[in-house]
DNA sequence: GGTGAAATTAGGCTAAC
DNA sequence: GTTAGCCTAATTTCACC
């Protein structure tokens, strides 16, 4: 990976309808070494995949909750079971394990504080959770898929290929 | 919207390379009224944009921070910068007001702990924050960009055009 | 609303240099 | 790396249900 893979991988964070042409035009590049570049980011796994992004209210998820957990005494049963549950709902964006304070932290989006109460419902109907806080954001600032590309290391192989 | 949308809907989120012949016909519909919906939901704003997701260990950005931020005390003034400089670092991949205890949630995205001192660094530098707390993610378990689609409002009017 | 066919054009992909 | 061309598939338009 150099420069230009970088700069292609900008531009289809951004937007992947762009045309390998329009692509390699911006790059600086003729069509056909773009293209190939293109196929070996996507060979290699650098591209993982090209999905629509949706409008959260246009979908009725205007409301992003985070929820944190801690379940310091639970056994490993229990942790296993806690994150298959966790992960078949849907309304579930993002589920981390963290360190520090909290154990777990979800990222929830429903439309509105009904049903994320009824959300949590079910969810606890599954399994049991401990101790459970929920914080509801009121505004979102800035949300993106965009990664930063300012780390990305420039060698002959792949960092971890 | 209908359910077909739904469905297409559904498809692309998870895959927008998919050809419109090939969502047609999972669908259960011809190529020209499910390419005339995808057209309408895209002038809709329903579908926002096509994206590439690329992979975090790829591009050297393998760990995720949650930072919570408390600003009880600061002026209208430097909230608005506050969130002026915040938009403006690349790491900075969602960034929400929140209620309750905390004020504000990033989630930041880096290489590792080192890089995220630097990233805290030249944040402090560019705004005086009071109460900063970070939140390593020490495995991430679930992470997507697919909403999920069963709040949807089936009406002559979407919800909120 | 839907189908199916056909024409046009854009763009992915290949080949040859 | 380039230029040129093939050829699939997206995008229209059509007639019709």
């Amino acid at each position: 990976m150099d420069r230009l893979d970088k700069k292609i991988l900008r531009l289809l964070q951004a937007d992947s309808t762009l045309a390998v042409a329009d692509v390699a035009k911006r790059v600086g590049l003729s069509t056909t070494p773009c293209w190939r570049r293109i196929q070996k980011l996507e060979e290699e796994g650098v591209i993982k995949r090209r999905v629509a992004i949706l409008d959260p209210d246009k979908v009725n998820t205007r409301v992003t909750v985070f929820v944190s957990i801690r379940t310091n005494s639970h056994s490993t049963e229990w942790l296993k079971r806690f994150s298959e549950v966790v992960i078949t709902f849907p309304e579930v964006i993002e589920f981390y394990r963290m360190s520090g304070d909290v154990d777990y932290l979800l990222r929830v989006v429903v439309p509105d504080i009904a049903a994320y109460d009824a959300f949590y419902k079910r969810l606890i109907e599954k399994i049991e959770i401990r101790d459970v806080s929920s914080a509801f954001a009121m505004e979102r600032i800035k949300s993106t898929t965009e990664l930063p590309l300012d780390y990305m290391v420039f060698d002959k192989e792949t960092r971890d290929a």
